[in-house]
DNA sequence: AATGTGAGCAACCGCAACCTC
DNA sequence: AGAGGTTGCGGTTGCTCACAT
């Protein structure tokens, strides 16, 4: 009964790595590499579990390691993939070259977490300490699960609608081409955009959700890269996912949440909004209020953070209080100007945030010196643009993973 | 100087996914 | 297909050090 342990633990060293170990684990790995972790300690000459061997390598032998205090940018990333994706640190990990999964969790857990905190903002929800405290029976993991998943469906809708309006851009094309009579019918792509303008419940029901994680990122990247749309073209696909605007039955849209219910469900329950739009096309808008909490305390040596609550606040606020609507258009304004979202998703996710960052003057040295109209306040119109740009640098970050990232 | 306390971090534990046969 | 082994991951623990009392 019970698990076999990982080896046998008789006579094996635990505890902190002496210098002569590691200079036999890291003798050993760089002539024969690691192999087997199971077998490598008695090969190596070391009376320790293969696990532990893996983990002093990987978390601080390996020589790609950069080990000391993390940058604002670093911080900023660690922050915004944390909103994102949540305690999956190995996953965060892949886009901050050199840090391990564990030293990014260490860090989050002593450093971060508190900052967040003290400025007002729960750490696992990412919403603001008081809306936070709504949930006030323990379910701030349940809600930050909610929330995680509120955002991948929003992003996931994003990306619908982009499928759509592709779709409908490549039907017109296909009208003006061939003539108007039988476009939609000719086309799965372009009648799964006929069936989500008009509203139509999809014929099959919707696939199964997708967790939260892998397929939630490909998501965007097929949304980034249109990979997406091409491969669901004649497949149907298109419109058993875009059928959330009509018949949601994702799981993940389905979702009670408990604190975004209202704008989360009017955004994709078909019945409740989507009675007032021309047609059904998704939107998604991010509605912040812009934050303002100069008078969250700071901790000594933080000057960096002096200002940087704003663009927490900011984020956080997009985060948590962005509203989905069904909207005849969800094009942002540069979209539609530039036809191509690629030029705001080649700024790069460290100068969105750095110019998030640059509503604060006191922010504004490091790097990223392009700064955005904003007045410091975020007005409406700048704080769309902004949580834009977020989830666009989101989808750059997804674009741009390194192909060995396990989550993109 | 002795003791208490909290922060920071390396390492461990156990679960789950993945791989191989 | 499935059983057993291996690896990856995230939560947690416990040690060390700095600072306060």
């Amino acid at each position: 009964m019970g698990r076999s342990p990982c080896c046998d633990k008789v006579g094996l060293k635990k505890g902190p790595w002496t210098p002569e170990e590691d200079q036999k684990l890291l003798a050993y790995i760089e002539e024969h590499g690691h192999g087997s972790w199971r077998a490598l300690p008695a090969k190596a000459g070391l009376q320790r579990c293969g696990k532990s061997c893996r983990l002093r390598w990987t978390n601080y032998l390996r020589p790609d390691i950069k080990r000391g205090k993390f940058s604002l940018q670093e911080e900023q990333t660690i922050i915004q993939l944390h909103a994102l994706l949540g305690n999956r640190w190995s996953a965060i990990a892949t886009h901050l070259p050199k840090r391990t999964d564990n030293e990014i969790k260490n860090y989050w857990n002593t450093h971060l977490k508190k900052r967040l905190t003290k400025m007002g903002i729960d750490p696992v929800t990412h919403k603001p300490k008081n809306d936070a405290l709504l949930s006030s029976d323990g379910q701030s993991k349940t809600a930050a699960n909610l929330s995680h998943m509120a955002q991948w469906e929003s992003a996931r809708l994003e990306a619908e609608a982009r499928l759509v309006r592709e779709s409908k851009l490549r039907s017109h094309s296909l009208q003006q081409q061939i003539g108007s009579s039988s476009t939609f019918a000719s086309s799965s792509s372009a009648s799964t955009s006929a069936s989500v303008l008009n509203n139509n419940k999809p014929e099959a029901p919707p696939p199964p959700p997708p967790p939260p994680s892998r397929s939630s990122l490909d998501v965007l990247k097929a949304w980034n890269n249109g990979g997406w749309l091409k491969s669901s073209e004649g497949s149907g696909a298109i419109a058993s996912t875009v059928g959330v605007s009509g018949d949601l039955e994702s799981p993940t849209s389905t979702l009670s949440f408990s604190e975004n219910a209202p704008q989360i469900m009017n955004a994709i329950g078909g019945e409740n909004n989507n009675n007032n739009n021309d047609n059904a096309m998704p939107m998604i808008e991010f509605v912040g209020s812009s934050g303002n909490s100069s008078s969250l305390v700071k901790e000594e040596g933080e000057q960096e953070w002096k200002g940087y609550d704003s663009s927490i606040n900011t984020f956080s606020s997009g985060l948590h209080e962005f509203t989905m609507a069904m909207e005849g258009t969800w094009v942002h304004e540069t979209l539609r100007t530039n036809g191509s979202h690629d030029d705001i998703v080649e700024e790069g996710f460290t100068n969105l945030l750095l110019k998030t960052n640059s509503e604060d003057p006191s922010l504004s040295s490091e790097g990223g010196g392009e700064s955005n109209n904003g007045d410091g306040s975020a007005g409406h119109s700048d704080f769309y643009e902004d949580n834009n740009n977020y989830w666009n640098s989101i989808l750059n970050l997804v674009n741009s993973s390194p192909s060995h990232s396990p989550m993109f």
